[in-house]
DNA sequence: ACAAACATACCAACCGGTTGGTATGCTATC
DNA sequence: GATAGCATACCAACCGGTTGGTATGTTTGT
């Protein structure tokens, strides 16, 4: 809904730059503590272009959520993990192509909307509410494979969107992780967990049990 | 290292009164956005009293890790989860204590060493030291029961280290999902994921079966 | 008496945001 | 096709309030 308005294309507006900008710079030092100067600084232009395109520092967040969404909707949209026949595999595949996109710096592979939803969440709905948009939407990208897997293997008493969401929570910490630890071995780590869980999910399965009632083991120990 | 000096015992000092603060602000709002007013206000002492016990608002925040991890570790060792004799058990258990933790509001079953180290792992190494120390050290309270687990249960190839730190990482996740989803129920869901894996893990294990007769049936089915 | 524990008053730098202004294009009219 | 009219894009300087931090008391426990 922004780039329908398209600038002229004759070179980059300072909007995108100050996008482009937002991207690294809050994944560096988080939402609260960069300053518009340090925006303007590293895109290169000037306070007055910042609040021409944007009302507020508040409503950057929001746009950087949605600017997030779009940059990485076209990268996993163009990824080869799509290829797959078996949905399964698809989503197999999925977690696999996450798990390569972790290495190198911390802040190259982490999350722009996770990052800026822990520290806005109660304090800028607009940038939560974008945040939330951004992973939640996401997730809904991978349903249609994990529903299809999920069928395909006549699993029932999971949602697929309770396990596409469970995903997103699994990069989400894994991200945490690294920065706590100063880098991605730990994160790589989780999403593996992460893939064991699926496989074993659609290896052995029987129905799951349920939590509040007594619970039956019947299938758990074949 | 810091409760040795204790103070004489009349009343909350300065340092705890910040400190208590600091944990329930900082969750709320982040670190970069609580002021050093912010943490003097909600704590009831001034100025002065904060720059006598910290030598900047840097040291809080490590000094706020670091009794996060005294707080949560007083909680956690007399919870009641380490009762069970099996040790499966007992790391499913812990797994129930943290599920039944997440309720209500957001800012109150959140982590603050999680929290903070988004923020400052590039600029504050202090407390993303602290911070580390913080989820690292609990991850290893949780080592035992897992190693035995996986002993008991001749697992190999999973070390119990990185589960240990995978089921950090995804109550890490999960509280970001729940901070932008205003609620704790996808965090709950994401729980439940964990502790599925944690029993599709020993029980679709390809585990030495014909000895070891005690093994399962006590446990699983209460 | 003496030090630790606090309070008061204050500062320079920085914060998000506003100001008045300019450069550049698009478009309609003649 | 020249030009008046206007909107967009951008800039440098500035504003009041807030920031983390300090300098200097005053109180309290021993």
């Amino acid at each position: 809904m922004n780039q329908v308005v398209a600038p002229p294309e004759r070179r980059k507006s300072a909007r995108e730059k100050l996008l482009d900008a937002a991207l690294i710079v809050i994944r560096q030092k988080g939402y609260s503590a960069t300053s518009v100067d340090d925006l303007c600084r590293a895109a290169g232009v000037t306070k007055g272009a910042f609040f021409h395109h944007f009302d507020s520092k508040e409503a950057l967040g929001a746009a950087a959520a949605d600017y997030w969404s779009q940059v990485t909707g076209g990268l996993f949209e163009t990824a080869p993990y799509h290829q797959h026949d078996d949905p399964l595999q698809r989503v197999l595949a999925y977690i696999d192509f996450r798990r390569m996109l972790i290495a190198g710096e911390v802040c190259a592979f982490t999350c722009v909307a996770g990052t800026m939803v822990q520290e806005t969440y109660d304090q800028h709905p607009a940038i939560r509410d974008a945040c939330r948009a951004s992973i939640f939407g996401h997730a809904e990208k991978l349903e249609p494979d994990i529903e299809a897997a999920l069928r395909q293997h006549g699993i029932k008493g999971i949602a697929a969107k309770s396990l596409a969401l469970h995903t997103q929570a699994v990069l989400q910490g894994a991200f945490i992780l690294a920065k706590a630890d100063g880098g991605p071995e730990i994160a790589i780590e989780s999403v593996d967990h992460l893939r064991r869980y699926i496989e074993l999910l659609f290896a052995c399965h029987e129905a799951p049990r349920e939590r509040e009632p007594d619970q039956t083991s019947k299938g758990l120990v074949p």
